[in-house]
DNA sequence: TTTCCATGAGAAT
DNA sequence: TTCTCCTGGAAAT
């Protein structure tokens, strides 16, 4: 049940675990197992993430080194267009070089395309060698160490949590479980339907339930993200100006409902339902609204309140938008929802901010609650 | 044991 | 608008 912050934050971990690493692919499930075959033994050279598309470069292995060689060049370029490396060191968890939106994959015949949409309720599930101190070298992402911490099997890694340059791996590996010290790492069994495993000496990555799950074409790839409208994480996104004024231009423009705007890929890629509801209150914005009925200055607080929650989701790798300062101590008995959302999943209960009860209805097929007090 | 439900989205009606 | 696909955990029976 992803939104766009958890696409990211797979990327990033996706990238981290193989990029530059020479895989094996398969379907334990079966039914991805002749696609799986043609990337079966091929290196990882890149990672995207577009709102909550991911897409994952494989190149067979005599092309690798040429591709990632492309690769930096242009990443080169790009860093030399910023004016400094640590700008692009600096940048967000994404996946690998931003630029390569913008411009088709070098070396594009040698290389195909993993495109993955989880939709409503696909996962990746993650293990990987706890001793593994140096994670394979990756283009554009920040090196990361692995520190693995006591927990339970196969916990998402949804749950895991970034700290500065570290990435912890919250109840990823099992306590006590029978691991040979000194030898090799094992992969974990697939659990459930495993549509696709990548697996290395190191580590392993399970797709679970996608809702899309194909190899395309480089033309393919960028066709499929220019039909993606504002991603907020997007490499610098909260800071561009370019972006915001697209954002706003994009919803003022049409006469539905800014709750099914925002909803809109098209419009605002990588929100969801919970962002949804969350932003809207943040913004004090009715979902009923209409986007042409909105100024240019609420519609522009309401994209920065998405780049704030969507880049603290991001970071701490749960979707949390309750402010400090509104954070409730305690927690109300019965009521533990309000420690993590303002609106969401509490209809009928009373709004943080007026009492008013909080209202639930329908759009677009999708749960929305809103606060009929608070929000106009 | 069965039913319901979920942080989606595209196609069909 | 409604249907359809994809899965697994919680809730209801």
């Amino acid at each position: 049940m992803p939104e766009g912050d958890a696409i990211h934050r797979i990327a990033h971990t996706f990238s981290s675990l193989f990029e530059g690493t020479q895989v094996q692919a398969s379907s334990p499930q079966g039914r991805f197992a002749s696609s799986a075959q043609l990337i079966d033994g091929h290196v990882v050279v890149a990672v995207r993430a577009v709102g909550k598309h991911m897409f994952v470069a494989f190149a067979a292995p005599g092309l690798a080194t040429s591709v990632i060689e492309q690769a930096r060049e242009i990443e080169a370029e790009y860093a030399a267009r910023l004016n400094s490396a640590e700008a692009v060191a600096a940048l967000p968890f994404t996946g690998s070089s931003p630029v390569w939106g913008e411009r088709a994959f070098p070396s594009e015949e040698s290389l195909q395309w993993l495109h993955i949409h989880l939709g409503l309720y696909g996962s990746w599930r993650f293990d990987a060698d706890e001793r593994t101190q140096d994670v394979p070298a990756s283009i554009g992402a920040p090196r990361t160490n692995w520190v693995a911490t006591k927990g339970h099997r196969h916990a998402a890694l949804k749950w895991a949590s970034y700290s500065e340059d570290s990435l912890y791996i919250e109840d990823n590996l099992a306590a006590g479980e029978a691991r040979d010290i000194a030898g090799q790492w094992q992969a974990p069994e697939p659990v459930g339907q495993v549509r696709l495993r990548i697996l290395s000496d190191v580590a392993v990555a399970d797709v679970t339930g996608p809702n899309r799950c194909e190899l395309i074409s480089d033309e393919q790839r960028l066709v499929t993200e220019s039909k993606l409208g504002c991603d907020p994480l997007q490499p610098g996104a909260s800071q561009d100006p370019a972006m915001r004024k697209r954002f706003i231009e994009l919803v003022r423009a049409r006469k539905r409902p800014v709750g099914e705007l925002i909803m809109d890929q098209s419009i605002a890629a990588g929100v969801g339902n919970i962002y949804r509801a969350e932003a809207l209150f943040l913004a004090g914005i009715s979902p009923m609204r209409a986007g042409n009925r909105l100024s240019k200055a609420r519609v522009g607080q309401l994209w920065d309140i998405i780049c704030e929650l969507m880049t603290r989701g991001l970071e701490i790798g749960r979707i949390d938008t309750i402010r400090p300062e509104d954070q409730p101590d305690p927690i109300p008995e019965g009521d533990e929802e309000l420690g993590r959302w303002y609106i969401y999943h509490r209809s009928g209960r009373p709004c943080i901010k007026c009492g008013t009860m909080i209202s639930e209805k329908l759009m677009q097929n999708r749960r929305l609650f809103w606060c009929s007090n608070c929000q106009n």
